[in-house]
This record gives C-alpha cells, structure tokens and sequence, in this order.
RNA sequence: GCGGGUGUAGCUCAGUUGGUUAGAGCGCCAGUUUGUGGUACUGGAUGUCGGCGGUUCGAUUCCGCUCACUCGCCCCA
C-alpha cells in the first residue's frame, strides 16, 4: 500500500470536480431554501451510540460499515454514517422542540466502510433535508415536491423515477411482518441463504430480494397494503393523491422497503438505471418515533438525502464559471498587479500571469478562459492609457488607464 | 464481506509469443514570431510498465501474494 494514495474509497475533488460537486450542492440549498428551510451544520463525528441506537442495531450499516474508533478519552465515537441521526440528537441537545415545526436542510461527508465501486465511496457527500414536527402527511408531499424540485433543476427529471410506498404504522407494521413472516416461514427451505437471514432480522427486506428464486416466492406474498389499518391506508392515500395534484409523476411499489430502522408511514425513493447497481439517487421517509426512541418528547420527521456523488455523474453539464479579464504588463509588473486590484475591487474577476512574455501571457488568457486582456505597454504608458483586447472579438482599443473600470464595466 | 475483470507517461491507450536505449495521440515545455492568444509547423521533457516476492542467464511480459480501480452480489445516497 502506497501512502502516496488517497485511501480506498475516498477521493480528491479538483477545481473542475468541485464545481460539479458545488453545483448540485447550491442548486439543492438553493431550493430547500425557498420551501423555508435554513441549513443546519452538526458535527461529522458522534457519540457512537447516536448511530447505533436509531439505525437499528441489526442494520448493516451499524454492523459492519461505521468508522468506529476510541478517542484519547476512551470515549467511543463514529463518522457520521448518514445525516438523520446527527439532526435528531441537535434538535434534543438544543431543545428544539420549542421552535416546531421546524425546517432544516443539511449537506456534507458521510462515511460509510463498504466495499467501493461507481457511485459507491467510503467518503461520500449528501445533501439532505428534514421537516420536523409536522404529524400532517401534506409534511410528505411537500417534503417529496422538494425532491423533485431539486432533480427537476439539475436537469435530471427524465432520468429519474420516484417509487413510493407506505410502511405504516406500528400496528400496521407489526401485522404485516406477522403475517409476511407466516407465509415466508413456508417457503424457508426454498429461500436463498441471505433471504433466510432477512427472514429472522428483518423479513421486509426479503421482499426486494434479487434472487430468481426468493422474488417467484415474493411474487405470492400478502402486501402491506392488506395490513394497513383504516388510518394509515388514509396516510398514504393523502401523500399519493397529493403527489398527483402537484404533478409529480411517482409509481407505488409495494415492495420498496427501507434499510434503517426508524422509518414509519411513506416511505420513497428516485432511482435511475445510469448508475449500474447503484440505482438510488435520493431516498427517504418518515421517522415518527426517531426522536423519542433518541429520548426526546416524541416528535414527528420526514426527511431525505441525495448523494451528491451519484447526482454529479448524471447532470450533464454546469453552468461555467465567470469569465476572468487577463491584465498582461508589457514592463512594470507590480504596476499590472496594482491595477488587477483595483479591478478586483470593483467586483471584476481578474487573472494575473506570473512571468513570461507577451505570447505566454496571451495564451494563458486563452487557456482561462479571459474574455478580455488589458494590456499595459509602455507607448500606452507613456499616455497614460491601455489597451483593452476583446478576446472573442480580436479587436482592441486604447483608453485612459483612469477610468478602464468603467471602460470594462460598459463591456461586460 | 463474497465472486469476476483491469492496472504501461499528467490523460486515453498501443506494445513486448521473456532478451540490450518501452511507444502513439492529447496535454506540457521551448522555438518559428525580442508588443498579441485560440490555427499550423519544428524540437524537447516525462515512466520505479501498480507494489512485493518467486521461476529464469534475463521478467514490464510467466506464477503467487498484495494494493487500487471496476462489474455483479450484499447494502445503500
């Protein structure tokens, strides 16, 4: 192993990288931020048990994929393997619950020790939100048009699909799993090894088993939906009738299920088949007994989170950046720099080469990008004038070196 | 964590049926043009042939292990 590698699953973001990867982060805050969400900033690392406690200590991620460690006071603490977790405990350490409902919008690294591929990294970024306090399902539907919005402005609404389902609610959910667990128990010799294990832990994730198999025996097993009692089947019928007015395309998929513990009621998902197995963009659901279970006063959430990483590799293409006026010194080189800072400060971009000579300097403005150079010669000098180069044009034209500002700010 | 594929210059890749100085294109640097870029032409630099070990007179080429990436499973954003 070299240590001149990044290590195994994390990655370095350069310039152009991270203006893709700031792109869909600002386009996401941007519109959480006019649903009325402010961003919530908590810390990347946490007592281990917020995590373990809340995701379900039989989880996956919990038990094998959390970057665990002691630190020097022998405390246990845990990179934050998702954001939900981390805003549920910030929202009970500082008392929150006075100031409902509440609106938060979160982005940042999450690490997760998982075996690396496309879209999969063991640092990866999300972005995500969670509305808390509202027990309404209009919470869902605004929560998932949010979503929507979000995919929808980074020019991914075609290539995305949003699955819905309802998980119900405790007693609906206590139901359905005796019943699938009935008819699955049947079958068990016919499952596959690691169905067999989802039978004991977690028997709905055998419903979206890959395997030929399980899914023929899957294919005959009763629906939540024949669970739900009166009041959650009317939960969900608000989401779906809601989703259809404000013109959100969605398909149920009565198998979709979650991976953490504390989902309850909707639960969706937007998947794309661009990203090989990696087929899930944005997910999320409702967590009505999260922050209780944490030992706060029960309080109602819905949240979701999108990687960033797995956004990025479908957006096309971001909008460029400004464009940067070149300033090239024919002699006086400080003289050059003195007036790229004036420039600066009238809010202009300015890129100011080093060394070389007058080729090299135009041919670095070209490789930036400059739409125009300003070129300080010494007959301009000698005027107190320079010359400003339309680089799209090829024209130039010579001014007055007092006021170039308001020369550039006219062309601009 | 399990199974498969790949690993040669900054990038994309060719090549060596095991044999002396390992190639191309792009990019980079310099020049043709000592005050003018994006084109063209000319020249130049750059590789522990992923790492370690083995077989061999000799390995970038064969074998083993390892690391990384990648595809699928698992899981998930």
């Amino acid at each position: 192993m070299s240590s001149l590698q990044p290590v195994r699953g994390t990655h370095d973001l350069l310039p152009d990288d991270s203006r893709r990867h700031r792109w869909v982060e600002e386009v996401a805050f941007a519109a959480a931020k006019r649903y009325g969400f402010g961003e919530i900033v908590t810390p990347i690392f946490e007592f281990t048990e917020v995590f373990s406690r809340t995701l379900g200590e039989t989880s996956d991620v919990v038990t094998k994929e959390m970057y665990t460690f002691a630190d020097r006071s022998g405390d246990s603490l845990t990179l934050r393997p998702e954001g939900t977790a981390g805003v549920a405990r910030a929202f009970i350490s500082n008392g929150l619950a006075q100031s409902l409902p509440l609106k938060l919008f979160y982005r940042g690294p999450m690490f997760r020790h998982e075996r690396p591929q496309k879209g999969r990294l063991r640092q990866f970024h999300q972005v995500g939100v969670e509305l808390l306090g509202v027990e309404s399902p209009l919470a869902d539907v605004e929560v998932i048009a949010l979503a929507w919005r979000v995919l929808s402005e980074l020019g991914l609404a075609g290539k995305v699909r949003l699955e819905l389902n309802t998980l119900g609610d405790a007693d609906s959910r206590a139901a359905y799993r005796d019943t699938l667990t009935a008819y699955l128990s049947d079958f068990r010799a016919s499952l596959s090894e690691d169905s067999r294990n989802r039978l004991d832990r977690n028997p709905l994730r055998v419903l979206d088993s890959k395997d030929e198999g399980d899914r023929k025996i899957v294919e005959g097993a009763p629906l939540m939906s024949d669970s739900l009692t009166p009041s959650a089947r009317e939960f969900f019928a608000t989401v779906t009738d809601g989703l259809t007015q404000l013109g959100i395309p969605f398909v149920v998929n009565p198998k979709l299920v979650r991976g953490l513990d504390y989902y309850c009621h909707t639960a969706f998902e937007f998947t794309t088949t661009a990203l090989g197995a990696q087929g899930t963009v944005l997910a999320g659901g409702r967590y009505d007994e999260l922050i209780a279970q944490m030992g706060g006063v029960r309080t109602p959430g819905i949240g979701w989170a999108a990687g960033i990483e797995r956004l990025s590799m479908l957006v096309d293409q971001v909008p460029a950046g400004v464009r940067p006026i070149t300033v090239i010194p024919m002699g006086d080189a400080l003289r050059a720099m003195a007036v790229a800072e004036r420039l600066r400060r009238a809010g202009m971009t300015v890129d100011l080469g080093y060394s070389g000579n007058m080729k090299k300097r135009m041919a670095r403005a070209d490789k930036v990008n400059a739409r125009f150079a300003v070129i300080m010669g010494e007959d301009e000098a000698s005027r107190g004038a320079v010359t400003i180069r339309d680089l799209d044009g090829g024209t130039q034209d010579e001014v007055p070196l007092a006021s170039l500002e308001e020369h550039l700010g006219r062309l601009l």
